[in-house]
DNA sequence: CGGTCACTTGATCGTCTTCAATACCAGTGG
DNA sequence: CCACTGGTATTGAAGACGATCAAGTGACCG
């Protein structure tokens, strides 16, 4: 089990990076919200409520009345179940651009805390649905990212019923290599924004496995570990096949 | 590992029981289908294809062009992954009314296989994507459908990540108590359509521990096995408790 | 009846967990 | 500048849960 202590963690992107406004939002054009025409973003702006959390801050809580959906436009967010004793699966970490809170249930069916600093819109679920009547655009974007994350969900569900500790980390470390915030200089390095035991609750194994197994594939020449939130991938091929169970 | 040769598994509903037109289809109060409205219900009768999977077939290849959706009208139907050596993650079970075949990309991310005799109808997703834009209600049905589903990866995802055996075949069971197929004269029985090997695959488990397991079950009082294909469950209260991991 | 196949049960093994100690890193204050 | 502190990460040793290997049981069917 892990103690899931707030904790100071590198800020990747800077929270206040970025105007106010929907317009020159720089997460909107990976977003639903530019489902939205730019004649008519203003009405999206009058109902997003700009919100920022502070790392650790839990800010959507499973069981709660489901009033809200939020966009991430800034850091880096982790969703999470838990069972009574404690125990945690991490489904997913979201970045900027992502969408929360979909749901037909009243309540949210997960918790999302933010991992460093985030910035994020909310938007009054009834609100939207009014939007979403007169921009179907929205609506099937919404359909798109929904069937997306399902098919994520899929993925994440064969990595735990059947992949093997090594499989594990090797199919994280490239779903990161590829959506996580790269290096500039170097290609196939990135940071990590989670901590080993949001690592751990994510692939479903304990911190000392995925701290024992990280070393093992360095030493195996699959990667570098220039610091505790840093990685550098030195055989993408390998590594790839590895996480695909090809090896 | 699990040879997954097509077997004989007892028919639990007759494939045959209900007319071919939409009109009348027994599956429609329970799907997507409903969002048109009956006038309309015509169009919808011209583009589905009813078909028929015998136990066993594979009706929808992993990685094939996802050139149609379908909609259950009988039998029970295993979703799965498979990685390279064969070892398999089944996603999900599909029953009456359930619809498949939601993805944003152009190929199928999971293989689909009829366990005893399943009647489905098929949907050219080009057709659909005419009716949806036509029905707008049809696109909110498939919006709920897939955030439904997403709940349910991510329950899924917690049971396949932090719960132990024990807990997993009582998680299954509980669900399979609400939407299997129930025995008329005795509440809390139920059949099993899929095999121990399906069962083993979709929690993560081997073949043996799950049969040990649902042993134990049984000796500890909270089930009862009347025959393989066959649950009853003794204590539902204690049962679900042990799924939430309260014990 | 004999054969097949699914399921059950038993014995042993291995991967990952648990428990425990140590190393590391950043921040703080002497 | 360096010792001290709190928290995270790494490493080591022992243990457990589920996997694997193997044998036995039972149901269905030709």
């Amino acid at each position: 089990m892990y103690a899931y202590a707030p904790s100071a963690r590198p800020v990747v992107l800077d929270p206040h990076g970025a105007a106010n406004t929907c317009a020159n939002c720089d997460a909107r054009p990976h977003s639903v919200c530019n489902a939205v025409p730019d004649a008519d973003i203003a009405r999206l702006t009058a109902i997003a409520v700009v919100t920022h959390a502070e790392p650790g801050t839990t800010f959507i809580q499973e069981g709660d009345p489901a009033s809200h959906f939020f966009n991430i436009s800034a850091g880096t967010v982790r969703m999470y179940k838990l069972l009574p004793d404690g125990r945690r699966q991490i489904t997913g970490f979201s970045g900027v651009g992502h969408f929360l809170g979909l749901a037909v249930s009243d309540t949210y069916a997960f918790s999302a805390e933010a991992i460093d600093h985030v910035r994020f819109c909310k938007f009054s679920r009834a609100r939207v649905r009014t939007l979403l009547d007169d921009y179907p655009a929205m609506e099937k974007r919404l359909l798109a990212v929904a069937s997306t994350e399902l098919v994520a969900a899929q993925d994440q569900m064969l990595l735990l019923g059947r992949k093997t500790a090594r499989e594990r980390l090797a199919s994280f470390l490239m779903l990161q290599s590829r959506q996580g915030v790269m290096c500039q200089s170097y290609r196939h390095r990135f940071a990590l924004p989670m901590s080993r035991g949001d690592i751990a609750d994510y692939l479903g194994l304990t911190i000392e496995t995925v701290s024992r197994t990280l070393t093992k594939l360095r030493s195996d020449g699959f990667i570098e570990i220039p610091s505790a939130t840093e990685i550098a991938i030195r055989a993408p091929a390998a590594l790839e096949s590895l996480a695909t169970g090809m090896a």
